[in-house]
DNA sequence: ACCTGAACACCGTTCAAGT
DNA sequence: ACCTGAACACCGTTCAAGT
């Protein structure tokens, strides 16, 4: 009489667990996350989810990460033809839209890299190719540094929150300048997209007056 | 034989309550306010907070309202002489300095203006400044949303996370470019305010070359 | 009008117990 | 090793009751 097989199969997986959260934040939102909805919605009771995670903000920054994870960084790796000016604008366009994609969890992104992977991964690989164009180190840090700045501020502020919906809340005698059209619910989006597409101009316009600077290369 | 004295004296008010609350947050940080230790903190049961405003939520806006309010905008003021991008640079930094001040409610702050009126102010203010200079409105109004987005986007990666204290927290062969010495705890400080001035150079750069472009005032 | 205590429906996390 | 139920110390908010 042999011993009883011991746990044929674990229930919970931190990849499941992560698929999970992430799925519910998309669908509800980030305050929805419960230890206990989550552990309902993976057919399991709360605490099991301490078996694989630490805590429940743990879990959130898995989840972020596994967002980071999603942006393309092609353009930025060594083999890539395209010059540092481009590169930068089209990996911050991916970027922009991997964060569209999931934009509840883009408060967690906000608060910097942290422990997350897939994070350190994007800065590492924008300082690589900034480096291998010519950049010095310290403005190629830089430079990695003031561009997320840029993306996930944009992004917060477009993907969570904005002005309010309600066409009465504002007393245009409040706002001389703003009173008429400038921040109705129905303009933020294309405020948010063009603001977004100017600034970025700005931003590497910008850098390409620094990089001149430098001298030929 | 009167009848007894109404209230003598309501104990709570609008103002105490914002004031009480934002000291907690800057002491102890966002997760430290809760509605009854708030109350505690004024001498009051939970739910009197009730009486002043409807959700714990509205509590916080009004807290980070507050500090939006202490941004200096003289600078963008129709008597100041201070051309539009000295405007701006000046703008930028006394934005900077008053979320530093008050870390903890950066993330608050960065959702957006939502319904607060000092947030809209500041809005406000960038539009008439920049309209006074030749922008047309809708560049005007994009030039507020995309440096609220650089300003707030480093706030929250500055003030609220960044990197981790602990020095062997990474694997320097996971990223080949990053291991050396770029994202090591004691460095960031430096490297979020260089960051931070590299960029808004670069915005402003980039912004010169847009209004340049605009033909001649 | 403004404050209170009691109560409701939740939280995150720990822990002894089971397999 | 991994999951469970029970428990602890909290939450935000509502509401009837008091003054």
């Amino acid at each position: 009489m042999w011993r009883m097989a011991r746990p044929r199969k674990p229930l919970l997986s931190r990849d499941r667990i992560v698929e999970a959260a992430g799925a519910l934040v998309d669908a509800e939102g980030l305050e929805a996350v419960s230890t206990r909805r989550l552990a309902a919605a993976l057919g399991v009771s709360g605490p099991s989810l301490y078996n694989h995670f630490r805590t429940k903000d743990e879990i959130l920054e898995a989840v972020a990460d596994a967002v980071s994870a999603r942006v393309d960084l092609s353009m930025l790796e060594p083999g890539d033809g395209r010059d540092w000016r481009t590169a930068l604008h089209d990996w911050a366009h991916s970027y922009r839209a991997a964060l569209a994609d999931h934009p509840h969890i883009v408060p967690v992104l906000a608060r910097g890299p942290g422990r997350r992977p897939a994070g350190l991964r994007l800065a590492d690989a924008v300082f690589g190719a900034m480096t291998r164009a010519g950049w010095p180190p310290a403005q190629a840090t830089r430079i990695g540094a003031l561009m997320r700045y840029f993306i996930l501020g944009s992004a917060v502020a477009s993907f969570a929150g904005g002005f309010v919906d309600d066409r009465g809340a504002y007393d245009p005698a409040d706002y001389p300048h703003l009173g008429q059209a400038h921040l109705l619910a129905d303009r933020q989006r294309e405020i948010d997209e063009s603001a977004f597409e100017t600034g970025l101009r700005a931003l590497l316009d910008g850098l390409c007056v620094q990089y001149e600077a430098l001298g030929p290369h």
